[in-house]
DNA sequence: GCCAACGTTGGC
DNA sequence: GCCAACGTTGGC
């Protein structure tokens, strides 16, 4: 099982938008960035385990768990030119934009903050979303850095 | 609201 | 293929 971080602005999809969906199970629909669009096509696998994370808060860190609820499939808003997520350029017979259907699992029992994943950089080691300069909306996080942030958890 | 970082676009 | 201009992300 692999294990993730996804990004979400709370004030256009959180935690709790995902929670109250029918089903806890939202498509993780918006990604335009290709880096972002590989790991959701090439690398999850249902039941693979997310750290949902709030940015652009006043807050920002992680706040919840979700799963991989779905295999990869089409971003159905690149094709409708209403939407803003719209791509002219992407060609329906080989869509551009693929994501996965994501899962409510449970909100952490307290949230683990942006500046106190900092604060254990070293014991976390090289972790993207951490470094100088990421922007990253997806990315991956190892099997220790999952242990070692769950275990703050219940510090 | 500011701005650093960085990805994308498009002219050449 | 280079690179300047531009747009977006996201912390602060």
């Amino acid at each position: 099982m692999n294990y993730w971080l996804m990004k979400s602005e709370p004030d256009a999809f959180s935690i709790d938008d995902l929670k109250n969906r029918p089903d806890r199970t939202e498509p993780w629909d918006g990604v335009r960035n290709y880096q972002a669009r590989n790991f959701m096509r090439d690398e999850m696998k249902v039941g693979d385990r997310i750290f949902f994370y709030h940015s652009n808060c006043k807050v920002p860190g992680i706040v919840g768990i979700a799963t991989v609820a779905s295999e990869p499939y089409p971003d159905r808003w690149q094709f409708d030119p209403d939407s803003k997520y719209y791509d002219p350029k992407s060609d329906p017979d080989n869509p551009r934009w693929i994501l996965v259907d994501v899962k409510y699992e449970r909100h952490l029992d307290r949230v683990l903050s942006l500046n106190e994943i900092k604060e254990h950089a070293e014991a976390l080691g090289d972790f993207a979303l951490t470094r100088r300069g990421n922007r990253l909306s997806i990315m991956p996080v190892d099997d220790a850095q999952w242990d070692y942030l769950l275990g703050l958890e219940k510090q």
